[in-house]
DNA sequence: TGAAATTATCAGTCCATGGTGATGTCAGTC
DNA sequence: GACTGACATCACCATGGACTGATAATTTCA
């Protein structure tokens, strides 16, 4: 029951962008040029934001020829998943406790 | 299946300072010295903190004479759980789709 | 009523980081 | 080999937001 959550990974998702890239990395792999099709943003800024989620290990790269694919791991969201849930639970368990001024 | 997470609401758990209250309170309910005494943190900072957490209805507050108790809504934490774990449901089913280049 | 305790508000500072332009690198094509 | 396209790296700028000190508002107690 050590109900933490990773703050580190939280903190990159917690950007609008990457958020979005992992979102449409969830429906299918993407290689950057698709991703600034979808996004609207600059190929630097993808690839800024792309090397922050690799680096988080959310996503993993597969270089094909002078592309590149993105894929999600589907594993991290399913760990902060099941942290958050760990922590409602714990909530949950505790909701009567309250420590007295 | 739009399978989108509230971004906001990832922004404001993103904080170590933040999450360390949400954990905390995850245990017991608690009043603003408590956290003061817990994290070590300023008065002024935390009631900052705690505002934020507030607005973004992940905290809510209960007066008590000059006390005022901050209580952790689980429903909040739920909802982000179930967030992610239906993101990492459709990236594993989409684990094979790739768009070609 | 005066003083102390608890909490909130406000204005200001400072820094992390998201965005950008220029440039480098590598693969494929002519 | 020259050229184009895909992607990464670097240095720089601008801004949001975390933290702070001073202060106000409210409650409790002597």
């Amino acid at each position: 029951m050590v109900m933490s959550v990773d703050t580190e990974l939280l903190r990159v998702l917690s950007d609008p962008l990457r958020l979005r890239i992992v979102t449409l990395l969830a429906h299918e792999t993407l290689c950057t040029t698709h991703l600034v099709a979808e996004t609207g943003a600059r190929q630097t800024n993808l690839s800024n934001h792309l090397r922050v989620l690799r680096d988080a290990g959310v996503v993993e790269t597969e270089p094909c020829g002078r592309f590149t694919y993105y894929r999600l791991r589907p594993e991290v969201l399913e760990s902060l998943s099941g942290q958050f849930a760990g922590l409602a639970a714990t909530a949950r368990a505790n909701a009567d406790a309250k420590r007295s001024c």
